[in-house]
Formats: structure tokens, C-alpha cells, sequence
DNA sequence: CCCCAGGTCAATT
DNA sequence: AATTGACATGGG
């Protein structure tokens, strides 16, 4: 990867299918701030990290080589070939009119905890106040980093939390099924350092027993967290597109799936992922 | 005032 | 096994 090491700032130039708009605004990640157009600041990995992007390079700072190589690279994705899974993914016409339109999404790789509980809150939940109730929780429970950011919290961190604090981070209905996910999780019943030992399937029963996660939330976790591209997760978005061009009308999930892994095999959850970000953006909304 | 949101649970049939 | 209403909260 061709890199240039500056003054705390990571210079990256000529990085096929990067746009930092597109991969921080396609719905996968939360802990983001838009600062400028084509400049955002994340929180993630206990770290504060700004990221602008021109035409010539992309910027990361303040980031020193050591933090780039063992952090960044991984979480970004950039050591997978995007633009190999994008060729085969345009076979389908479909998914190359998705891809047209936002091809520069990448798969973050997320930390699974955070990713797990933030999940949880997207449920029957829009964006902006998936985001906004994350936010609560990391500055409630989270640790200081610098210049008002805090990280999202630790299982231990949150522990402390009591169901009322959780509904007074604006997480609803929803703050029961936290609590259970921290218990399960403190008592290993949920086994998140195995996961990478263990089969998809293994990690989605498993990830099931938590009240609260269904199928949908194990697979969000499954693909932006533990880097499984086979999975498919299939919300109401999905459920319309795959509905308005793929389907006669109405179907169910369990035939999406079947079409899916047939058809898009282990890069099911990238060409989900244009899928979505597509249905979304261009609000397809069949009377079907 | 009604509708819905990156779903899932529990009750009912 | 399949269907249906409830669930917190807030924006359109």
C-alpha cells in the first residue's frame, strides 16, 4: 500500500473504492461527525481520528505509522481488493447500478461490542436517533478521550448502567435487551473473544440468545464486526428492494436469503450493503 | 393526529 | 408454524 508518513498525519494516495462520505453515511457505523464536506472525525478503537479526502490523497490524523498499520488499515478495510468483489458483483445489473451510484462503500471493521449494543438500538429506530442515543451512552459511560469525545464504553463501564439511565440515553423500549446483552456477556454466555474460533452459524445462535437480538442484529454484527461476508442482513430497506427488482411483489426473508446466498455466495453482505445505502438514498418505496 | 423507523418478543391461532 | 400487536421516541 502506497503511504506517505507526515507530521502525525498519514498521507494515502491512489486507494481504489474510498469515499469517506459514502462508507461513514451508508448506515453501518454510527460514532461519526461530518466536520466539513469530505472531512469527518470518528471515535472508534479508544481513539479520535479525523479523516479528509480530495481528489489527490486522503488524510488521517492525528495518526502516527505504528497506529496506521495495527488499527486503521484493518478497520478500513484496505487490504481487500474492492474493486475484484465490485467486477463480480456487476455481472448482476442491478447490483451494478447500485455500485455505480456509491462506489466508493467499504466494509468497516467494527468493534464487535460496540456494534452488538449499537445494533441493538437500530431496531424498529431511525438513524439520526441511533446515533444520538449511542452518543448519550458513550458520553454517560464512556471514557474522556480529548476534545469532547468519549469512547464507547467497555462492558465493565456499562454494567453500571441501570435500565432508567438507559432510557434517559433516549434508548426506549430497547434498554431491557442492553442490560440482558451485558449480563450474558459478563457471564460468558456470550462468547464475543470466540467468535473469531467459531463458525457463522455458531456466532449467530449465539448472539440470538440475548433478548432482544433477532437474526438481523446478528448478522449486522457478523458483517461489520467479525469481517463474515456471507451473511445477508435483510431489513425493512432491503426488503423493498429486493422486493421492487428481484421479486414479483411480496416475498418473505426466508426466500430473499435463499436468492441472496445464491446468488452473491460469500459476497452477500458486501452487495447487501449497495443494496441498502441504494433503497435508501433513492427511497425505493414500491406499493407492492 | 397518524404514520413509520437498519426488529424482536410474546400471545394467539 | 405462521400471524399479529406492542414496544419508546421523535420527525415527517
Amino acid at each position: 500500500m502506497n503511504y506517505e508518513i507526515g507530521n502525525n498525519v498519514i498521507i494515502l494516495k491512489d486507494i481504489d473504492s474510498f469515499d469517506i462520505a459514502q462508507i461513514l453515511e451508508c448506515g453501518q457505523c454510527f460514532r461519526f461527525k461530518k466536520i466539513e464536506d469530505y472531512k469527518y472525525r470518528i471515535v472508534a478503537n479508544q481513539k479520535v481520528l479525523y479523516i479528509g479526502q480530495t481528489e489527490q490523497e486522503i488524510r488521517f490524523y492525528p495518526c502516527n505509522e505504528e497506529d496506521f498499520k495495527n488499527i486503521w488499515i484493518d478497520y478500513f478495510d484496505l487490504n481487500k481488493d474492492y474493486n475484484k468483489i465490485k467486477e463480480e458483483l456487476s455481472k448482476d445489473k442491478i447490483l451494478k447500478q447500485a455500485i455505480e451510484y456509491a462506489p466508493g462503500i467499504r466494509i468497516l471493521n467494527q468493534d464487535t461490542w460496540e456494534c452488538l449494543i449499537s445494533f441493538i438500538i437500530s431496531q424498529n429506530n431511525r438513524i439520526p436517533m441511533i446515533k444520538q442515543a449511542v452518543e448519550n451512552i458513550s458520553k454517560k459511560y464512556g471514557t474522556l478521550i480529548e476534545d469532547e469525545c468519549y469512547s464507547f464504553p467497555t462492558l465493565d463501564q456499562l454494567q453500571l448502567a441501570t435500565e432508567e439511565d438507559l432510557k434517559e440515553c433516549k434508548t426506549g423500549f430497547r434498554a431491557k435487551y442492553i442490560l440482558n446483552a451485558c449480563q450474558m456477556t459478563q457471564d460468558n454466555s456470550i462468547k464475543i473473544n470466540d467468535f473469531k474460533n467459531m463458525t457463522t452459524e455458531e456466532v449467530r445462535q449465539n448472539l440470538m440468545t440475548i433478548k432482544g437480538v433477532g437474526p438481523k442484529i446478528a448478522d449486522c454484527v457478523l458483517l461489520f464486526s467479525q469481517n463474515r461476508g456471507e451473511v445477508f442482513p435483510t431489513d425493512v430497506w432491503i426488503k423493498r428492494i429486493m422486493q421492487y427488482f428481484y421479486f414479483e411483489g411480496e416475498t418473505n426473508i426466508k426466500e430473499i436469503h435463499k436468492f441472496a446466498y445464491e446468488k452473491f455466495g460469500s459476497l452477500a453482505g458486501i452487495a447487501q450493503q449497495y443494496l441498502f445505502n441504494y433503497a435508501r438514498n433513492k427511497n425505493i418505496n414500491p406499493s407492492v
